[in-house]
DNA sequence: AACCTATACATAGGCTATCTATAGTTTGGA
DNA sequence: TCCAAACTATAGATAGCCTATGTATAGGTT
């Protein structure tokens, strides 16, 4: 099953990080803006993300704090670290710079 | 070690094919083809790049031939198939389809 | 009360794709 | 003769994501 891939691989902090920059989020909240902001072309399974969140805290890029959610329910709200910014630059500018690549060689090759 | 990937993963098969619609080529022309294409940014390692030629040949989107080089070496030339061109065509879509999606949650987020 | 659905978090295990490292042959030029 | 460039190839490691699974709670429906 499966046949598509749900995300380009190597893009998943990337996503994550954006989507923090408006405000502090919850995992499954971030997986829902991905998803309505991208036309439901881009999906974040939830062992995809939760372990990406993990790795994002341990490089100190986010940080966390439990809280009530829209919903009532207890969730971990997820802030962009100083750090986290500086990384989100670099990674943008880094896909640019790969989707440019890619886009010179698929129009001259 | 390897400070940036050379190659945005998910592409190669897209690009090596894209690089066989011109005319057929071997694999090191291949390789030299993407970097001097995309300016030096993607580089495709031999070790990524002739597995993924034997990958394609087991699938029928490639054929080989033993010939002489440009440097009179012997070298296998690889050449599109009617199938491997259905095949880029679906790679090139997808590829901007997942760019556009990501493009959007980038401007949005 | 029992049940269902959406919300919310998390981990183990596995797969795919790429990279690292290594090895070998041939040609032409210094 | 020696060395660099051209050319092919494989084994093993690694990164990154997915599949499958488990837990739990809120709110609505029956």
């Amino acid at each position: 099953m499966a046949g598509k891939p749900e995300l380009m691989p190597g893009t998943l902090d990337l996503l994550i990080l954006k989507t923090l920059t408006r405000a502090p989020q919850h995992g499954y909240g971030i997986a829902l803006a991905i998803k309505r902001l991208s036309d439901d072309v881009l999906t974040v399974e939830e062992g995809s993300l939760y372990p990406a969140l993990q790795r994002l805290l341990l490089r100190g890029l986010v940080k966390a704090e439990w809280k009530m959610s829209e919903t009532n329910r207890r969730a971990r709200f997820y802030t962009l670290t100083a750090a986290g910014r500086k990384r989100l630059g670099i990674e943008m500018s880094e896909f640019e710079r790969m989707v440019a690549a890619i886009g010179r060689v698929l129009q001259n090759a």
